[in-house]
DNA sequence: ATTTAGCACTCAAGGTCTATGAGTGCTAAC
DNA sequence: GTTAGCACTCATAGACCTTGAGTGCTAAAT
């Protein structure tokens, strides 16, 4: 267990290398007013931290760098509030400036002011689709083969695929289909459509329409769309600013993990807890992260939830200006989303 | 004019550089068996050619290194053809291996597989969809006041877009409203919609819709949606592994420029000259390709220019190889588009 | 009149050396 | 338990030197 001075010490020594990017020696931190005891206690003192894990040095003769451990601790135990400035609330308002009519609008928004408020890279997944019911589908013949499938949702979100259409199917089959499609799956969540067309709808189908399997796997693997989030990116270009990745190597590291959107998708698909979570250095599992965390919110619309946003940076990050920021943003953009999804 | 061995000198020297991204001094190609004079023959004709302003130092006593005139020069009159390995054609081949259902897939994997070849960053810009005919309007009530606006073309094109309904028109005048515009704008090509919706349609609106007026300035904004080619990109972060961006601040500026797409894009419409062309350093005229060369082919459908596919590299960039390369796949691009544009 | 050998010269790059200063750990006195 | 003092370490930066790749110029060779 820490002492109060250690907790004092490991605190104040977080605080200005995240402040200066620089190892802090016993000197500077014994100038700090909140420190009245001399350099050579604080010298012990670190010794001590540097056992238990908490620091480390870049080189025996070295001033004190946080460890992992250290962050982890510091996130978890030492963080010091913080207060959002008049610009930074602005800001955070003019997200919702306008009127919203599309939901990825918004969410674009957020990524990009997000990053422009943390100086990191910023991440917005989602609106997640899947409470959402189906308010529409059309099949719009293209040619004899093939024909655009037009999926509806009730928050105006539109997904559309091509698809083909067996020979043996004629028009007004395809018609008389849809219109089957439209009265018995309208109002159903995207989700449970592909359950509902096997368990449901194959009988009604069989009834009017020749043919009718060949076009079952069609349709339902077109509705099966299991519409994966977006994601949105804002200040990717962020990253070359910190001094941490002046180094080529590192840049490209990151740069192709973030380019290579997949593996990263579903890093951010696993940070889905309910509120703020952070995950520092070697903690992210994902190779080209080991100098990054990342901290994660989730936002929502009533009890459901509907997405992320999140804040990659180094792992030495300004952790507590980072969390009051993702806080805020998120909570706004729950209680707004609650009120839209209540109009619809 | 240049004499012939002067030419010779200033081939090789590009071609070596190009090569080595090292000076070239007089001794080097004196080695070289296309060279049959001695290093002090050489150093005169440098001598030359550097006054003349093909070639340049990069301190006094250093090897020489194309100016951007230098480089010009080589694009434009020393070129020597390049053959595609077998296995450049396959990766190509490799483009238009899967049935095409979306044109934009297969764009997007042209840029994939461009980056992939020449291990600079590739563009692809389109296919534009002006010509493309209006298949069908959609128009698909969400609550109260918002509706989706769902266009097709007979490409199989979806645009959509959430709009606001005025209160005063009732569903069954929205319904009849769009049956009004499919029975009088299928057919019509995209970029003429807007004038037609003026001149032909407002008077028969006019004629069966109460509050017209208020409808029709949303239905003209909606359709008007001059949809902007999409612009892809392959191989982002190949422009990292260039041994003359190994300076941050360089980085910096081109990853910049990239992701500000705007500019960009501005930069890429101009390139719209059928076949191949060069632009080479300072000649783009966008702030952070100073020493980057941008290489741009054009493809089409039948005689209609569909879009751009470009190749941004380093000045030192292997144009002969590239140049080949984006040849070859603007022609099968555009042999498979034209097919696939007269099926539809 | 070209071409080439030879020579003096330049400069970037890389190595060695040294001084500096920020930092440490340890010990002994307070 | 705290602190002053001291010997020690090491990264950093500058001064200096060596090396080698390159040049331009001149005079001899073709």
């Amino acid at each position: 267990m820490l002492t109060d001075r250690q907790l004092l010490i490991l605190q104040t020594i977080i605080d200005d290398f995240i402040r200066s990017g620089q190892p802090v020696g016993s000197r500077t931190l014994s100038k700090k007013e909140e420190i009245t005891f001399s350099s050579a206690t604080i010298r012990n003192e670190m010794a001590d931290l540097e056992e238990l894990g908490y620091i480390e040095k870049t080189h025996v003769s070295s001033g004190r760098v946080p460890s992992e451990k250290g962050y982890r601790y510091y996130v978890d135990h030492l963080l010091s509030p913080q207060r959002l400035t008049q610009d930074d609330i602005e800001k955070i308002k003019s997200i919702f400036a306008e009127r919203i009519y599309e939901l990825e609008k918004i969410v674009q928004k957020s990524a990009q002011i997000l990053s422009d408020l943390t100086n990191y890279t910023s991440i917005v997944l989602g609106p997640a689709v899947k409470e959402n019911k189906l308010k529409q589908i059309q099949i719009i013949p293209l040619n004899k083969e093939t024909a655009v499938a037009i999926i509806v949702t009730d928050t105006g979100h539109v997904e559309n695929r091509v698809i083909t259409i067996p020979s043996s199917i004629n028009p007004s089959d395809l018609e008389k289909m849809v219109n089957i499609l439209n009265e018995r799956l309208i109002g159903v969540p995207i989700v449970d459509l592909k359950d509902k067309i096997y368990k449901e709808i194959a009988n009604v189908l069989r009834a009017h329409i020749r043919n009718y399997d060949s076009m079952l796997k069609t349709i339902s693997d077109t509705l099966d769309l299991q519409p994966a989030e977006k994601m949105f990116f804002g200040g990717k270009t962020n990253m070359l600013s910190q001094p941490e990745f002046n180094d080529i190597e590192k840049v490209r590291s990151i740069m192709t993990m973030i380019e290579q959107e997949k593996d990263f998708y579903n890093l951010l698909r696993k940070h889905n807890k309910q509120g703020i979570q952070v995950t520092i250095g070697k903690e992210n599992q994902l190779r080209g992260m080991e100098n990054c965390s990342l901290i994660t919110a989730t936002y929502s619309a009533g009890t459901e939830q509907l997405g992320t946003i999140a804040i990659l940076g180094p792992t030495r990050m300004e952790y507590s200006r980072v969390i009051t920021i993702l806080n805020r943003v998120a909570s706004d953009l729950s209680t707004v989303l609650t009120q839209w999804y209540q109009n619809n």
